[in-house]
Parts: C-alpha cells; sequence; structure tokens
DNA sequence: GTGAAAGCGCTAACAT
DNA sequence: ATGTTAGCGCTTTCAC
C-alpha cells in the first residue's frame, strides 16, 4: 500500500505481451472490470471507467482478440474470397461490402483465389479455420470439398456476382447469361449482324463463359449466329483489347460488331477502331461489359452492361448485417448503351429511360 | 427440482463445431496424436497418421486456429494496411507481397485505410488484436498512437512505398522526392521551360506531395519553377485528367509541359491533348508516374516513373520472412521517357539505356 | 510413438 | 457495480 513502487525496473527488452491482468493491477480492479469497461459492456461506475481506460492508454495495452473469441465462441470477421485484384471489378465489390458492413462491428478479411479452385479452397479452409461469422465467396462455381465446407460451416454464406446456377445459401449477383441475351438483343436490334465475340478463355471464368452463352442464344434467338470469336488467356489490359481487335478483324474485315467480355479489353479495342478511322458507330458497333468508371474518359462512350458491383457488395452486407440465409437476389442488370451502337434503323422506341440512367452513372 | 424438464432431446441443429476430441474418438487415439498428425509434427506411426487423416476428412474437420494460436503463442498473419484498392497501385504491391510469401506459412491479410490517419489507427488496432507476426504498412506517416503500436507491437514492422522520412522499423520503397526531382531534370533536359503540374491535393496523399516537393526542387536546380499547378480532390480517373488538363490549359495556354501526380490522371490528359490535336511532344510534353500497365495501350506512350511497385511487395515479404528489423531499402526508380517528352535539342548523352529499360517491363 | 496435465488470455454465468 | 469460477480448443511439456 504505501510503497509499492514496481520494481520491474529497467525491464531489459524481450517484452511479454499485456494482458488484462497488468491493466487490472494498474487500475486496482478486477480482470472482469477491466474486460467490461473495455468492451463497453455491463454497468461500471464512471468512475472505474476512467481509472481503466487510463491505465490502458498508459500501458499501450491491446486486447488479445485471439483468446477473447475463444473465450467467447463469437469472432467478428467476415471471410471474403475473390478471384483477383487486378480486376478492377472487385475491388468495386470489396468497397461496397465494407461500406455496408460499416459500423456492425463486422470486418472483412480479403483472400484472392486466382481464379483457381484449388486455391479458393485452400484459401477458405485458411479462412475458416478462424471460424469467421460469414462467408462472401465469388461465383457459384467451386471444389465439391469447399461446397462441402461452406455448408457445413454453419454460418451464413452469400455467393456473389453471379445467379446463374445453384446457391450453397445465399447469392447476390446479376445473371450473366442474361446479361449476354440482352446485349445481343441490343446489337440485332441496331441492325448489326456480323458479330464477333473478344474475350478470355480462362476455364476459371464461368462469368465470362456465361455471358458468350446467353449472347449465342440472344443471337440464335433473333435468327443470328456468332460469326466469329478471338480468345486469349491471362489478364485483361488495354493493349490486349488492341491485339485481340486486330487480330479479329485481320481474319473477319467485314464484321459489322465486336462485343467484348469486359470493358478493359473494350477500350484497348475502341482506341484501336478510332486510331485506325474506322466509322464507329456505324460501320462498327462495339460493346464490353461491367460499366466501369474507365469508360467516361474515352474518346467515345463504350456500350456496355452495368454489373451492379458496388451494389452486390452492399446487399451481401446487410445479409451478412441481419445473419440471413438462404436469400436469393437478382440484381438489374442495365445495358448502357453509350455512344458504340448506333441507332436502330427502324424508329422504334429508342428506349429515353436507358439513356436516363446513363447519366446517373 | 425433481421435474426440472429441460429434457434436451432431439438436438434439432445447431450443429456444434467439430473439435480435436470429436476426431480423436474416431480415430481411437488421443487428441495430441491427432494434433501432431495434423500439424505433420513429432514421429507418428504411418498407421495411426492414416487412420486419423482418415477420420479427420470423413468428419470434415477444419483445425480451430483460434485455439491454436492461443496456446502456441504463435500467428500466421502478416498484416497489410494499404490506404486504397481502388488505386491500382495498390493491389500489385499485394500481388507482389503474396508471391513473395508464398511458401512461408505466412498468409497475408489486408486492411484499408482509405488514406485516412485516424481510420488507420483503427484498422492497425484491430489487426494487432490479433497478434499477426508481422506488419506491413504504407507510408511513414501515422499518427502518434499509432506509431507507438506499432512500435511495441514485438513483431517485424516494414513501411513500404517511401523512403522519405523516419522510419519505426523496416522501410523498403522509392523516394518520391528523388522521383520529382529526376523527372524535373529530364524535362528540363529536354528543353521545356513553361511547366505546369496537376495532381491532388488529398492531405493524406503524403508520396504525391512528396513528388510535387521534389519536382518544385528540381526545377529550381534547373533554373525554372513551375508556372501553375491544379488540384482535384477525390479518386483518379481518366475523366480527371481530361478535365484538370482542360481547365489548366485554358488558364495557361502556353504551358509546354504537363507533370501529373499518376498515370491515370495523365493517360485521361494524353487522350484529351492528342483529341484536340495539340502537338505532343513537340509543342506539349506530358508525364505521369508509376508505370502502369494502362500505359501500354494509349495512343502513344505516356512518360512516367517505374515505381517498382511489384518489387516492393517482394522485398517485404522477405523481410518479413527473415524476421528481419531496421532494414531500409530504398529501390531504384527509373525514368521511362516513353514517347511524351521530345528528345533533348542539344545533342547531349539521351541515355540510351534508359530506353533499354523501358523495353523491359 | 503416444499420452496426461497444465495453461494460453479472455469472457459467460453466476455470485455478491 | 464488481468479483469469482470455470472453461473456450488447442499446444507445450514432460512422462512413459
Amino acid at each position: 500500500m504505501t510503497a509499492d513502487p514496481p520494481p520491474d525496473t529497467a525491464d531489459p527488452a524481450p517484452r511479454r505481451n499485456l494482458t488484462l491482468r497488468d491493466v487490472s493491477e494498474a487500475a486496482g480492479v478486477s480482470e472482469m472490470t477491466v474486460s467490461r469497461v473495455l468492451r463497453g459492456r455491463g454497468d461500471v461506475s464512471d468512475a472505474t471507467r476512467l481509472r481503466v481506460l487510463a491505465a490502458a492508454r498508459t500501458l499501450g495495452y491491446v486486447p488479445n482478440r485471439i483468446a477473447g473469441a475463444l473465450a467467447s465462441q463469437r469472432v467478428n470477421l467476415i471471410a471474403v474470397v475473390i478471384p483477383s485484384l487486378a480486376n478492377m471489378v472487385f475491388p468495386e465489390v470489396l468497397a461496397g461490402l465494407s461500406e455496408g458492413l460499416e459500423g456492425s462491428g463486422l470486418q472483412p478479411v480479403f483472400g484472392v483465389s486466382d481464379y483457381d479452385p484449388g486455391r479458393e479452397e485452400a484459401v477458405l479452409y485458411e479462412m475458416l479455420s478462424w471460424r469467421p461469422s460469414g462467408l462472401v465467396v465469388a461465383g457459384l462455381e467451386h471444389t465439391a470439398a469447399a461446397r462441402t465446407m461452406l455448408a457445413a460451416a454453419g454460418v451464413p454464406v452469400v455467393e456473389i456476382m453471379d445467379v446463374d446456377g445453384e446457391a450453397i445459401d445465399s447469392v447476390v449477383g446479376v445473371s450473366h447469361r442474361r446479361a449476354g441475351r440482352e446485349m445481343a438483343g441490343t446489337i440485332l436490334a441496331a441492325g448489326y449482324r456480323r458479330i464477333g465475340f473478344l474475350g478470355s478463355n480462362m476455364p476459371g471464368d464461368h462469368r465470362a463463359r456465361k455471358r458468350l452463352e446467353g449472347f449465342v442464344e440472344g443471337l440464335a434467338a433473333g435468327g443470328a449466329t456468332l460469326t466469329d470469336a478471338e480468345f486469349y488467356t491471362g489478364g485483361s489490359s488495354l493493349k490486349t483489347g488492341r491485339e485481340l481487335t486486330a487480330t479479329l478483324l485481320a481474319r473477319q474485315p467485314d464484321l459489322d460488331f465486336l462485343y467484348y467480355a469486359n470493358d478493359v479489353i473494350g477500350a484497348g479495342g475502341l482506341l484501336w477502331c478510332l486510331e485506325r478511322g474506322l466509322d464507329v458507330p456505324r460501320r462498327l458497333g462495339l460493346a464490353g461489359f461491367n460499366g466501369l468508371d474507365l469508360l467516361e474518359g474515352l474518346p467515345m462512350r463504350l456500350a456496355t452492361t452495368d454489373a451492379a458491383r458496388r451494389e452486390i457488395g452492399r446487399a451481401a452486407a446487410t445479409l451478412l448485417r441481419e445473419r440471413r440465409s438462404g436469400v436469393r437476389l437478382e440484381m438489374p442488370n442495365r445495358v448502357l448503351p453509350g455512344q458504340t451502337i448506333r441507332q436502330a434503323p427502324r424508329p422504334q422506341a429508342p428506349g429515353p429511360s436507358s439513356f436516363g440512367k446513363l447519366s446517373g452513372r
């Protein structure tokens, strides 16, 4: 009581991490009270609270959540597994998710699968071992083991981006098949007939595949077929878009429309076409997919389909906050006609509402 | 007392998570043996190992790392805090980091600060509460509390991207001040004299600020000054680059060089200039910063400085794997002259090595 | 090669 | 409003 100077003078260095007990001793209250103060739970007198907070701050105490999580059987983490960060689409979804989780006490933690199902499985296993409160995973295609793990996780699982397939639990996304079909309809309505597709043939990119399938269906429904297609492997870049375009047009000079698997290669293709003085959109129409911001800065506005990325992230966040399961949420994916699809030759309702929405982005 | 009927018959579902004990019972060995098998430690007979693995797989057991980490006082996580995912620079650093960590057993976990020091502090606190084995944080500027936390973390801390300032522990990056100076030198050597700067004035973007400072120093060293500058707030986009350029050139039509704070707005500016038929690089020179892939797809190759993003990530990974502390690693940042800086008017050594390196990207 | 005991740092549940 | 007790599920350490 009298002279109790902590004799720990000149502690050399290998500083053990501080524990609740240290704060408890410094503040002169039980560990339990410290715990309560630090979590803002239960009734604690103002005097005690202030004493505890002061002690904690002075010592530089950082709670050990590992112990806390083990004791409480609760973890404030949401595990998120996406295929890639290089593709701007995913950071935007993550932004929506983070926004949506704000204030919930839940923290997103990200893992990257590189479009590899095996890696995805490994990353999921790793994340599940931390017993998160929820899972977000891109797409509906996973290894059997991954599906089993997810189904058995005992917490809400949200599959995002795509709704074409069977969900494990909840799913929030757009229909890529429908997006492809609708773009085909738009293109045919504008009078284009010799149509080419440019995209990746990465085996793991199921959404691009479904878009192409839907596109071909849509063409068929309008009595048309895909004239030709050109594929690449690896990441998407403006440069890739240019090269693909050059290759495809060299082979098929009389194509009158190019449908790109995404906006980035579409933008590259657009730049290439404009440089060569091709008459876009009259002689040659173009369209991409995603509705990226990038398109706003190009010389001409590329037609695209908005994939509602941010909204998907937010919706997933809402499901997780509310601990909902088994929800299916298909977001509308709107065709943004931009300036690279000519007006329909016949005077049919040109869809002024679409243009209205365009300005909204 | 007698009739106290919580007859927990027919447990409906709230499936308790599996534990080592479950596997232990299924395999007929002690929990300890199961633990050894699952971690691949110690000597276990093949027969036992196989039995344990089979049991674990059949049950779908996923180890609880929370308990494991608490017991072993070791966590295989590397906490990484970056300002933004929207800025392509950071995903590339993360990619380098992930690559570098591969096979080490260490797992990066990402947090985003949105260029807000307060948020950075909060995210760091959150991550430190999981007791990671290492920290990676962008930049050298942090709140006092954050610096204290990092210094007290007791694990290696690597500050990345920037080396201009005082490090807490290790630092890996480029000198943005030097990058600015060198670009100024390059521009002056090419004979440009009426020079404008375009960039963000976001208070949290210290690297952009240092680049500008170095740039002004470099101009001064060459007897020149900055003629004018134009700033924006918010994210970088092609569109922003266009608008900034239009504004600045409207105010200062006789500028002969525009130095952009980054490649994205630089690319927007370049497109704008080319559309208006400005004579780039003779009448007007342009340069950005970062060395993004994006530049490869533009009609003309924008001059820039390579910021060695991926290499920074890999180097940070190496330091963390080796548990090194107190290392300072300044990566060389190379000016890539591209096609938007004209050749020097006087025949002075045009730096063929630079061009050689250019092809290397 | 395998097992038993102790405890990591915290919180739930129940005192008081 | 504050304290006490008993674990959370695993790994460390030491026995056998």
